[in-house]
DNA sequence: AAATTGTATCTTATAGAAAAAAGACAAGCT
DNA sequence: AGCTTGTCTTTTTTCTATAAGATACAATTT
């Protein structure tokens, strides 16, 4: 059965609206709440319905009010707004870099079905999804060995990664002067600036930043594969930045100056000093990930 | 429930091997049938089980024999040898390819179910392992679209390849003279050469001669990630050499000249030889894949 | 008439079950 | 003692079923 995690955020965010919405105004119709709540009319439905047996709104048909006598409700908890996917992606970091999970296991779809307490179908779908990023493989006799988060790991993607990217950066040099992407690095050169300021409150905001970043540079020349491969260093990045809370501020404000003197070199148009930005950024990049591949203990390489 | 090819398989491959065996001789432990057929020991006494009731085979125990009145038995057909898995691929590249399917058409998995007679499952476990191809697309809402084998897509792909095969060929230049790889280029030279000489008949055993020899050159600094682009490359090549039928024996032999002076000049180790080598098989061999992208009506661009 | 709601249908996500195949262990043979 | 076979257990593959959610169409309101 389908789980409802759909419904179940769709209806936080409904709360959210209605907090700010006047008692007594009807609210908007179905469809306008469909697309401001991003689900299908049904789940609005579904969502309304609800509201109303909780007396959070009044009114039925097209007279639906916030009740007068609305008083807080219940929201879902977090960990049931998020697909069941999602989630299962999530144990299976948790358990290949927190736990026992070395490089070579062998993984067993029942145990971990029955660890993460789903059905195998949803292990199933997750491995196969998941292959693509290298950190698992197929056997040929069926089944599946974790090649796991090693050092290998890295410099394997850091060599693809440089010439990936010197390769974008190239290429958006080469841009016209006219063209939108300009605007939109200034636009991300500006979000750097603001961010460096407000860097002891925020520097969780950087993860993204990165990612919006390297992303810009791609979308130069759009390429399906390197898209692809971005997925996997944004996945990547984004449990080694929830896990790896060591000097944090401090390597998330060095990578935001070297995005700006990467993002100067590209609007001086020298390509030289692009790529002396571009693989500057890259070691160090590189040495974060690999000193965190050492420092903790279940990255060891196994031979 | 599981399908039974592997039994199947293993059954007309027994066969095969009965044929050769002296009536009255013991036959093998089933073990060493198990190690022979490649699959476990239950299988190799489910096919014994069948081979007897068939009275293919005499004696129990250890004391199995051919059959005195041995009779040739029917084998299973060979489509029902193939794993459903690999069955869906090939139902689903023929529709692509051959069918209607233009890029941007939604993927429905319950209606690819039903045409290809599998259950959704297997539609759903297919088109997540083939997503890493990028000739489908999921999206955001859920459901897949098709990207489809583009003209564009041909292009993206060669672009990747050319800087991949260039860095590939680049280091194997730099292996030490005593490599094995050297040896290995050595014997894969001949091969080229034997087929060259009976192109006439064998020009199909083209494909599997490509793949080894683009593998090999990879092979000189193994990368996880461009192991996994080359796996995109094969299955293009694969379905595109099964249906580009069009001057296959002249395309191939021109291929295999191609290798020919690319290899020879990675054993000259003279690096500006190589790149042209390698840059002048890259080009043709888009040229050719561009070229049947564009003749067959399908494969047009859609925007 | 256009937008909105009500209703029915189709599609997807997930569970659960069962057969096939692999693997583990015990017992038997040489 | 080391293979070999018999038996039992575990794991993977594949099917069917069902609730959640999306979409299409009909009815209704303004």
């Amino acid at each position: 059965m389908k789980t409802d995690t759909v419904f179940k955020r769709a209806f936080n965010d409904a709360l959210d609206l209605i907090a700010e919405w006047p008692v007594g105004e009807t609210l908007p119709s179905e469809n306008a709440l469909a697309t401001q709540l991003r689900v299908s009319r049904t789940t609005v439905r579904k969502v309304m319905a609800e509201l109303s047996a909780r007396s959070v709104i009044g009114g039925g048909g097209r007279q639906r009010i916030v009740s007068p006598a609305y008083t807080k409700t219940d929201r879902f908890p977090e960990v049931e707004t998020v697909a069941m996917s999602d989630q299962v992606e999530k144990r299976f970091m948790e358990w290949m870099l927190r736990d026992n999970a070395r490089p070579g296991t062998a993984i067993n779809e029942l145990e971990l079905a029955r660890r993460f307490g789903v059905a195998t179908t949803s292990i199933r779908e997750f491995l196969n999804r998941f292959q693509r990023f290298g950190l698992i493989e197929r056997r040929p006799a069926g089944g599946w060995v974790l090649a796991g988060f090693t050092t290998g790991f890295a410099l394997e993607l850091f060599e693809i990664r440089e010439m990936f990217e010197l390769r974008s950066a190239r290429d958006f040099v080469a841009l016209p002067a006219h063209s939108l992407l300009w605007r939109k690095l200034e636009a991300l050169r500006e979000d750097h600036i603001t961010l460096l300021r407000e860097i002891d409150s925020r520097f969780h905001d950087f993860s993204d930043l990165d990612s919006r970043f390297h992303r810009l540079v791609n979308s130069a020349s759009p390429n399906r594969f390197i898209d692809s491969f971005y997925d996997v260093i944004t996945m990547i990045f984004h449990y080694h930045y929830q896990w790896n809370k060591h000097d944090e501020r401090q390597r998330n404000e060095v990578a935001i100056r070297e995005h700006l003197t990467f993002i100067d070199a590209l609007i001086s148009r020298d390509m030289e000093a692009v790529e002396a930005a571009c693989w500057g950024h890259l070691a160090s990049a590189k040495e974060t990930l690999l000193r965190a591949t050492s420092e903790q203990g279940m990255f060891a390489e196994a031979k």
